[in-house]
DNA sequence: TTCCTCACG
DNA sequence: ACGTACGTGAGGAAC
């Protein structure tokens, strides 16, 4: 049998430590009645973690009870001079009970007694049961319960981080054995519980002293020995406070306690308890990561709902502004079966299974009329599942779920009731619960749940409508929902439904050569290396190269050696083998993830349909899956030719290509004001040069050479990114310092940059969050953070953002003038790709020169800033050629 | 499932 | 002193 474990907790010390730890975010841990959450939130943390780290069999937190302990009886001033606990963490105490109590675990106080001597006494106990025992404190006082089998974590810096101390580690860090700390605290005092110790000695003092003489009593018994000296005196003179203050220090081994250890036991949550613990403090994300069935089977007192399953249609049923939601299993909507639909409101709700309710013009009047309002869960999803039926959807009117997105980028799930949760709806279930997941996926034997689940759904969506778009209005973002993003959706959903032609034998014929080259490079390396080995698996690599070969290791992954491509260049010219392993990699990615990826997923129309997912990223873009045709290569012509294979669907037509020139760098010039920056682009400069005169101090264009620009260029990079010295110096290869000075000329040279990066992270670290141009919001919990790494993280993102989401809302205007002017012209031209900066078309070749026209004046006065915007385009036979 | 690597803007 | 560029998706190996 496993050894038994104790965790015993400090509960008043990490919930002060949590609370501190947080307080930079006071006002953003609030539930809705106000109560501050931000103590129980660390706590919540703290206790997850250890409880994972740890896996004990049995767990008590421990409480100090009252003010006044037996230390208090021979020394009244015993923490004496603490500063007032802040109302703010009382109001939280009650609560913490309930969270303690939710994760299973007993807690514990004892009259007269501090949360130190239950822990002193249960930890001894346990010892001489043959327990491991862990103790986790926010303070060091137990530090001397220190054993073979007691552990004692200590929270360091905030509450992420802990430090262990065993015996070793306290001989290691102070020369002392763990009982010895009583007595350092007896010579040097203890500031913060107001122990007094000896006038004079501190910390180093001590241990000197009780490395000769062991203990206070030790120090006493030798003192006649001792030389004459100021620290002799007060330590005579002070005999009294430092044995006091040892006693004060010592923790009670033998509180009066009437618990057991093996009372303890520990077996995991009680969600009866945590639920609705979770629920009052608006822990949503909490409450969204417990397992779904648990909380289901928790939460059975959904309220009745009323609805009708449908067999034939009736006119009543067709109202205006009611929700709609057409149901698929799969993810993919372009290929996923259909299995039911429902619509309504609260008051009347419909279901049903049948899909040849499709084929009724009741049906398909009412979704095409304009007029006739409807609220769905995934504008797109749902007109592209109602599109394969040959079904338009008009009239839409809200988006559950691109609203959710847009009043907290993070709030994305693509189930309704994982939104819904966290808006406080809780009466309906996540689709896991009803169906399943992974191999077990499937319908529900019986039919009438899944007829209740589809219910649900409408009655969530009809719910979310209000509370929802009064957030939007709230945040000043009903235009870029009611403007952009909803009237994308339905852009983007034509243009996966059109998809994009790709010539599958042009791929097939790459297959083959590369195949070819693979083995060829594949038969050399291992030659060179005298084995074969698995050239795509890193571990395997790097074991030949620096084991077997003893090349230099330059850089280390968390796993072993690594063989990214800046480590190989870094070795090309040790051995010939590294320049066959780079092509050997950039040839088998463009084989396994182009070539063979593509062809996986050309449907029967010989078009690729991706995907397009709206409410993903956190700044606003788009991403692209199933395949992703955003990252279609292009820098390497060997992959370049991937590009060859996507085609216009009829043969006298055309792709046509347009992209923003530097749509980044002109959003910053215009956010930031910067009147060099601004300049640059009003007068139609060559950005990158432009900012190598400025900061190389070059005076003529001409004098800039290719390699000044390109460094201008990683600068400019850099400062869209929140520049750093380390990652611009890495970037060019060049030392920290000259980085640092690169970064400290453009600052002095474009001083409105400088501003605006202040300004942004000043506003994000008082706000909480920051907006693009649109109001689009990312909200930056970590901006206060006291961790570096962590806080400069977020002050990064602060900066970026902005700048790469107002690019995207940009780029996203454009999308919608431009289909609207397609099609007010009538125009067989047809938007197919979006990539970032990037639109592609086909069109007849006979309309491109109108396409173009049409499509660079759109992009470039799709917005009006105070920088122009400057369009690109390029036209081809193939994406290959169009670029 | 997680890590590493690498494709794009 | 800290250890980094911002935003993504996908394939293959190893667990």
């Amino acid at each position: 049998m496993a050894k038994n474990k104790l965790l015993l907790i400090d509960g008043n010390s990490i919930a002060f430590r949590g609370f501190f730890a947080l307080y930079q975010s006071l006002e953003r841990f609030k539930n809705q009645s106000g109560l501050h959450t931000n103590a129980l939130y660390a706590v919540h943390n703290m206790l997850e973690n250890v409880l994972e780290r740890e896996k004990p069999t049995h767990v008590l937190v421990a409480f100090d009870a009252g003010k006044t302990t037996f230390r208090h009886s021979f020394y009244e001033d015993y923490k004496a001079g603490r500063a007032k606990t802040p109302s703010e963490f009382k109001e939280q105490m009650p609560y913490l009970r309930d969270l303690i109590e939710g994760l299973g675990m007993k807690h514990y106080e004892l009259e007269n007694y501090e949360a130190d001597d239950i822990i002193g006494t249960l930890a001894t106990q346990a010892d001489k049961e043959k327990f491991d025992v862990v103790v986790l404190s926010g303070d060091k006082d137990l530090t001397q319960l220190a054993s073979d089998n007691i552990r004692v974590d200590v929270t360091v810096k905030g509450v992420s981080e802990i430090e262990s101390y065993t015996p070793e580690h306290i001989m290691e860090k102070y020369g002392l054995v763990p009982n010895q700390i009583i007595d350092m605290k007896g010579l040097a005092g203890d500031q913060s519980d107001n122990i007094p110790g000896v006038t004079k000695i501190g910390e180093k003092t001590a241990i000197k002293l009780l490395k000769e003489y062991d203990t206070v009593e030790g120090v006493y018994e030798n003192i006649d020995s001792m030389k004459k000296s100021k620290m002799k005196e007060n330590l005579i003179n002070e005999k009294e406070i430092a044995l006091m203050s040892k006693k004060l220090a010592t923790i009670n081994i033998d509180a009066p306690i009437d618990i057991k250890v093996d009372e303890l036991g520990f077996d995991g949550k009680n969600l009866d308890v945590l639920v609705p613990f979770y629920k009052e403090m608006d822990f949503n994300s909490f409450l969204n990561k417990l397992d779904s069935s648990l909380v289901t089977a928790d939460n059975e007192d959904k309220k009745e709902i009323h609805y009708e399953v449908i067999d034939s249609l009736t006119k009543e049923m067709f109202q205006t502004d009611l929700s709609l939601y057409v149901e698929m299993l799969d993810e993919n909507y372009h290929t996923s079966e259909v299995v039911g639909f429902a619509f309504g409101n609260a008051e009347n709700c419909y279901v049903s299974t049948n899909l040849d309710l499709f084929e009724e013009p009741l049906f398909i009047e009412w979704l095409k009329n304009e007029d006739m309002t409807k609220k769905v869960f995934d504008t797109k999803r749902t007109e592209v599942a109602l599109n394969r039926f040959g079904l338009s959807l008009k009239g839409v009117k809200f988006d559950t779920l691109l609203a959710s997105y847009l009043i907290d980028s993070t709030n994305n799930s693509e189930d309704i009731a994982e939104i819904a949760q966290k808006f406080n709806y809780y009466d309906v279930d996540r689709d896991e619960a009803v169906y399943g997941k992974g191999a077990k996926k499937g319908l529900p034997e019986n039919e009438s749940e899944m007829f209740e689940h589809l219910a649900r759904k409408i009655h969530a969506i009809d719910f979310l409508y209000e509370p929802l778009m009064e957030e939007l209005e709230s945040k000043n973002q009903l235009d870029l929902f009611n403007e952009i993003e909803l009237p994308l959706a339905h852009i983007l959903g034509e243009m996966e439904i059109e998809g994009i032609t790709v010539n599958a034998s042009r791929l097939q014929e790459m297959k083959g050569e590369f195949a070819k080259r693979l083995n060829e490079i594949e038969q050399k390396v291992y030659e060179a290396a005298g084995e074969e080995f698995n050239l795509n698996s890193p571990k395997q690599l790097g074991v030949i190269l620096f084991e077997k070969m003893g090349l230099p290791v330059i850089k280390k992954t968390k796993t072993g050696y690594s063989t990214a491509v800046d480590v190989l260049e870094k070795l090309q010219g040790e051995n010939p083998i590294i320049d066959d392993i780079l092509t050997y990699r950039q040839i088998a990615k463009i084989q396994s993830t182009y070539v063979e990826g593509l062809l996986k997923v050309i449907f029967e129309d010989n078009k690729i349909h991706t995907r397009y997912v709206q409410t993903l990223t956190q700044t606003g873009r788009l991403s692209s899956v199933d395949p992703n045709l955003q990252n279609i290569p292009i820098r390497l012509e060997e992959g370049r030719k991937i590009r060859e294979a996507f085609v216009p669907r009829n043969a006298d037509w055309q792709l046509f290509s347009s992209d923003y020139s530097q749509i980044e760098l002109r959003v910053l010039a215009h956010i930031s004001d910067d009147e060099h920056l601004k300049a640059a682009f009003i007068e139609g400069q060559d950005i990158h040069a432009s900012t190598a005169m400025r900061v190389f101090g070059v005076e003529k264009e001409e004098d800039v050479d290719g390699n000044l620009r390109r460094q201008a260029k990683a600068v400019n990079f850099g400062i869209v990114y929140g520049i750093s010295d380390y990652g611009l110096s890495q970037n060019l290869g060049i030392s920290r310092q000259d980085a640092q000075t690169f970064i400290d000329t453009y600052f002095e040279k474009y001083p409105g940059v400088k501003d605006y990066m202040e300004q942004v992270v000043r506003e994000a670290k008082d706000k909480g969050y920051v907006e693009t141009l649109y109001h689009r919001r990312r909200y930056l919990p970590d901006i206060n953070a006291r961790n570096f790494n962590i806080r400069s993280f977020a002050e990064r993102t602060a900066i970026n953002t902005p700048i790469q989401g107002s690019a995207a809302d940009i780029l996203k205007i454009a999308m919608i003038q431009i289909d609207q002017k397609l099609k007010d012209e009538k125009m067989e031209a047809t938007m197919l790709l979006q990539v970032h900066d990037e639109l592609v078309f086909e069109a007849p070749k006979s309309e491109i020169p109108r396409l173009q026209q049409i499509v660079e004046e759109t992009m470039e006065n799709a917005v009006q800033l105070s920088v122009p915007l400057k369009a690109d385009s390029s036209v081809g036979n193939t994406w290959y050629e169009a670029k």
